[in-house]
DNA sequence: TCTGGGGTCCTAGGACCC
DNA sequence: TCTGGGGTCCTAGGACCC
């Protein structure tokens, strides 16, 4: 599930058969749930973080350069490598991947990222006994293309697929014979590089640092509507807090900060109300108390009292790396003493867990929270929820 | 009748991704 | 009663400059 447990985001083969849709949300599905059985999990990023991290280390081991690309999925540079068998290193990975994880990948093997995507989806649709395709030839290249409808290719979305559909172009195949200036006019240079990227020359560069996040955004919907400006300033300053972490790991300040509030859209009997407002630091920061104040002066802003608000959130912009501060001439604050302190605050959350130490701004009985009904053990991070094994 | 040419910066909106 | 969260890139258009 979604956060909150709305909405179904991941379902197994089987969820799939009885009909549950990505993104359906949980009270309408209620019913296909209970009549089939269905085994429902509240998202649990600790755990899917914690895995993760231990299937890319694995993933690195097989090559000298891989890019993380989400928290799911990895690009493995395959030049120079002293196989003629990809597929066997194919094999390999997953073999390893499966074993010391317990987690089933599959592997896409061709000459561009958007073709490893749709070799991919080929092993994971097509050759599913084995999980790995290589497309190693062009009639395995077409034979991949003809069997991908255009909607299912990297970066074709539901508007481009619409689109082409409507002009006759129904499969990756038909889209890599497209011509160059049709696509760049409809779907410009992104489209383009697309198309490259199909015809089987790489057009989308590697990124084997990762890069500084550019915006920050944390937001989340609240378990239970609220009305009052305090328990808005309780969630905000946690929202803000998390963001302030991030910033920390990145190495980051940000220049300005973004607040929104907002009420439940769907709740058509509301009154509706939403707002923004965007805050500009005298000097870039990182420093969550600083942040915090100026998202609390945001916050005085917009909000209004009456209304059942469902979510807000905070988006740090203008980011720029820590040390490429641009300090004003009339700045009062230490932030020497500031990086100290959030050294130490960030040092023992690390040590004795996330909110050991806090702001009294952020409370401490979160009764803005998330639901989270179904959520499973944090079996790999956490002590206490460690699996048990009965021999 | 007829009104230049060449830039930059910023923002909103639209497309995409997981 | 009940509907997620977090990102990127590109373009057009407006405001400004000389």
């Amino acid at each position: 599930m979604s956060n909150n447990d709305g909405c179904a985001i991941a379902r197994s083969e089987e969820a799939k058969a009885v009909g549950i849709e990505m993104g359906a949300p949980e009270y309408l599905i209620r019913d296909l749930i209970n009549t089939n059985n269905v085994a429902v999990f509240s998202s649990n990023y600790t755990l899917y973080g914690d895995m993760s991290e231990r299937v890319m280390k694995l993933l690195a081991s097989f090559v000298p350069r891989l890019e993380l690309y989400s928290i799911d999925e990895a690009f493995l540079d395959m030049h120079d490598l002293p196989y003629t068998n990809l597929l066997e290193l194919g094999m390999n990975i997953r073999n390893t991947v499966q074993h010391f994880t317990g987690i089933p990948v599959t592997v896409g093997i061709a000459p561009t990222k958007t073709l490893a995507k749709l070799a991919n989806r080929f092993a994971k649709k097509k050759r599913r006994d084995v999980g790995v395709h290589w497309l190693a030839n062009d009639e395995l290249i077409e034979e991949a293309l003809k069997a991908t409808a255009v909607g299912d290719v990297w970066g074709i979305g539901p508007q481009y697929a619409k689109m082409l559909k409507a002009k006759g172009f129904n499969t990756a195949y038909d889209v890599s014979k497209a011509p160059d200036d049709f696509i760049l006019e409809q779907m410009t240079v992104v489209g383009h590089r697309l198309l490259n990227e199909l015809k089987g020359t790489p057009s989308i560069e590697w990124e084997f640092e990762r890069p500084r996040k550019k915006n920050i955004c944390t937001s989340r919907s609240f378990g239970t509507l609220v009305e009052t400006k305090e328990l808005m300033i309780e969630a905000l300053t946690n929202y803000v807090s998390i963001n302030a972490g991030k910033l920390r790991k990145d190495k980051s300040c940000a220049k300005s900060v973004h607040v929104f509030v907002q009420t439940n859209p769907y709740r058509t009997q509301d009154t509706q109300y939403s707002a923004t407002i965007t805050v500009q630091l005298p000097v870039a920061s990182n420093t969550t108390n600083e942040l915090i104040k100026y998202a609390k002066y945001g916050l005085d802003v917009i909000f209004k009292p009456g209304f059942k608000y469902l979510k807000c959130g905070v988006i740090t912009m203008d980011i720029v790396p820590e040390e490429q501060i641009q300090y004003g001439m009339f700045d009062q604050v230490n932030r020497g003493r500031n990086k100290t302190v959030m050294n130490a605050l960030d040092k023992v959350n690390r040590a004795f867990g996330k909110d050991t130490v806090r702001f009294a701004v952020q409370g401490y009985e979160k009764r803005y929270k998330l639901k989270a009904a179904y959520l499973s053990k944090r079996y790999t991070t956490n002590f206490d929820e460690i699996l048990t094994i009965k021999i």
